[in-house]
DNA sequence: CTTCCTTTGAAGCCT
DNA sequence: AGGCTTCAAAGGAAG
């Protein structure tokens, strides 16, 4: 368990506030297999646009972060740094050349790290998900063709 | 100013 | 049940 702070959050714009407003925290969360080392960030404000036509009053909750994206951040100042190349796309393609090389016990860590961030967000935000972010980015431009040629 | 690009993974949507 | 779509990060590029 985790005490709430206002940690990573700029000019106080997201606030977790967590009062004893219900019994939400009563049970406690299934103990990890192994306990995470760090305790997992909070989300993130986006430089990206809020959604639309939403009261500004309620705060964007961020889906939590897969093990993939929690390597890239890690590395991605380090693989930008090397390769000197500043576009996020290729930086964050090179950095997904690199993912692909690492071993299972490498990748471990950050597939654990993030399935605390899921437990963490979850308790946090008991009922969201992620369909309340559906819509709220882009266009709704259809990639059919990215989901298409992954396969 | 807003969206795209680009990656993998999670998860909801839709058939 | 399974394929498709969106969104997590992120910053230059494109519109």
């Amino acid at each position: 368990m985790r005490t709430l702070v206002n940690g990573g959050q700029r000019s106080g714009q997201l606030s977790y506030r967590l009062v004893a407003v219900g019994p939400v925290f009563v049970e406690p969360p299934p103990p990890p297999p192994a306990a995470p080392a760090a305790a997992p960030p909070l989300p993130t404000t986006s430089r990206k646009r809020r959604p639309d036509g939403q009261p500004a009053s309620q705060p964007y909750i961020r889906k939590p972060r897969n093990a993939f994206m929690l390597f890239l951040k890690e590395q991605r100042h380090k693989v930008s740094a090397e390769k000197g190349i500043r576009n996020s796309a290729a930086v964050n393609a090179a950095v997904g050349q690199k993912w692909n090389a690492l071993s299972k016990e490498e990748q471990a860590r950050y597939y654990e790290e993030a399935e605390a961030e899921r437990r963490f967000h979850a308790q946090l935000y008991p009922g969201w998900s992620t369909a309340d972010n559906y819509g709220q980015k882009r266009k709704r431009v259809r990639r059919r063709a990215a989901a298409a040629s992954r396969g």
